[in-house]
DNA sequence: GCATGATCATGC
DNA sequence: GCATGATCATGC
């Protein structure tokens, strides 16, 4: 056993020698000699922070990496949006869920309490362009979370190991909490374990944080934050109820009826015409100003869409999601693709339903596609990268009566799935991203920009309707 | 009346 | 200039 250059038993001295990899990079900090310093896999860095740093061997202990005070190590990637502004790159991943052994478990002595009650954070700056060693390091911080927000992850947790404990462990989604999540861990997802209460096998999960949870706790550690205005203000509140039980009740007073009525009774005059309404009308019912950021829904990723509901309850349109890149879809798998992670989401629907010229708010809803859903967007996805592969977007194209043209495709339509479809979203035709593979039809080497869509029929039997 | 392709508008 | 929410147009 060689001199460690810290006190494994003082936590503060762990975290000191720590701080002084702020501002520089592994390499400059460590002589990692190690054949696998070559290769820049996603753990890469930890591993040698771990074994050239901190001087310890890489385990998949139970315990958290510092035993003898508790403490755990985890190190995380972030990307820079503007100057001095960084934003965690992805989800912060934890500890595998062992899916037989949780049942058993309370929160106290869970293995995600266990091992994570206690984080040494270490933040490096992601440049694509670079070698892992060569990252700069950003941030070095303890984290312990704060009461309230323990509140919000201890529900989670319980949700997560109820799922479980129904047999359900293979439909376990990130969508399904709120800061804490279920995500997929392992090659290409692939990797799958036995569950206590089906016989049917799981992927292999880990616990994490959501992305905007770790966005929280970098602003938080750098003390950039922007202004949030609080849902769950004080702990008894979020020991009482849920986030979603508070969001819910404090729409319901405004149930049918009309905008005009809602803006009355909140007593504020915002624009209607103005893009963001209805995010400023959510915020002015939710008690939080129209220059302040709903903390809980940042923290959550939760993504809030309004639906106008014609008289007949079908949404008066598709639900559409950010474009995508033609090269990108081709060259994803669905475990990483763009679409499943966005589906993964928890959602806020906030219903409103035509009545001759009047809105009136129907009802909000909290949602996440359940795991079957998934599957068949999945088909869509997959049936997506194919058309594109095999560069056969364009079926036909029609003359109309204008001479003007229609170009006919062969993207998964309304008709081939009953949850998504792909449509074009782009300002016009020309407005086109490349292609991997050129068009056999039309001999070009782009097309018009297209993304998912949700249909509006599943929005209305399986959101509203549920 | 709806499905599909196409386009508009606004805020960052 | 782009992303995103919203809307239009046409033909079946």
């Amino acid at each position: 056993m060689h001199l460690l250059p810290y006190d494994v038993n003082n936590k503060l001295s762990i975290i000191r020698y720590a701080q002084e990899l702020k501002n520089q990079t592994l390499r400059i900090k460590c002589q990692p000699s190690d054949q696998n310093t070559k290769t820049n896999n996603k753990g890469s860095f930890g591993q040698i922070l771990e074994k050239y740093y901190f001087l310890y061997e890489p385990n998949s202990n139970s315990e958290p990496d510092f035993i003898e005070v508790e403490l755990e190590l985890k190190s995380s990637p972030l990307k820079q949006l503007k100057k001095l502004n960084y934003v965690s790159k992805e989800r912060l991943v934890l500890n595998i869920i062992n899916y037989l052994t949780v049942v058993d478990e309370d929160f106290v002595n869970s293995s995600f309490w266990k091992k994570n009650k206690d984080l040494l954070l270490i933040f490096y700056l992601h440049e694509s362009n670079k070698n892992f060693l060569d990252y700069q390091i950003k941030i070095v911080d303890e984290w312990i979370f704060p009461d309230i927000d323990l509140e919000i992850i201890k529900n989670d947790w319980v949700r997560i190991k109820q799922k479980i404990q129904d047999g359900k462990a293979h439909e376990l989604s990130e969508g399904d909490t709120l800061y804490l999540g279920a995500c997929t861990k392992g090659s290409k997802g692939g990797n799958l374990r036995a569950q206590p209460n089906a016989s049917i096998q799981a992927k292999q999960r880990a616990y994490s944080l959501k992305q905007g949870y770790v966005n929280h706790i970098i602003a938080s550690l750098t003390h950039k934050h922007p202004s949030y205005g609080k849902i769950i203000s004080t702990l008894d509140v979020a020991k009482s109820s849920s986030i979603e039980e508070i969001v819910i009740a404090k729409f319901q007073p405004y149930y049918n009826k009309n905008i005009t009525e809602i803006l009355g009774i909140l007593g504020i005059s915002i624009n209607q015409k103005a893009k963001n309404f209805y995010a400023n009308l959510s915020k002015a019912i939710l008690g939080i100003s129209l220059n302040q950021e709903i903390e809980e829904f940042k923290k959550a990723d939760i993504v809030v869409k309004t639906v106008r509901l014609k008289e007949n309850f079908l949404p008066k349109e598709d639900i559409s999601f950010p474009v995508f890149q033609y090269k990108d879809l081709v060259a994803e798998k669905w475990e990483e693709s763009q679409i499943k992670d966005t589906l993964e989401h928890k959602f806020l629907f906030i219903f409103f339903q035509y009545e001759e010229q009047n809105l009136i708010l129907k009802k909000v809803t909290f949602w996440n596609m359940p795991y079957q859903d998934i599957l068949e967007v999945k088909k869509v996805w997959n049936k997506t990268k194919q058309v594109v592969l095999d560069g056969k977007i364009v079926k036909k194209i029609k003359i109309n009566k204008d001479g003007k043209l229609t170009r006919l495709t062969n993207f998964p339509s309304k008709k081939y799935n009953a949850v998504a479809h792909v449509r074009p979203h782009a300002i016009n035709a020309s407005d086109t991203l490349p292609l991997p593979v050129k068009d056999k039809f039309t001999k070009s080497e782009t097309y018009t920009k297209h993304c998912f869509w949700l249909n509006n029929t599943y929005v209305r039997d399986n959101i509203y309707k549920a």
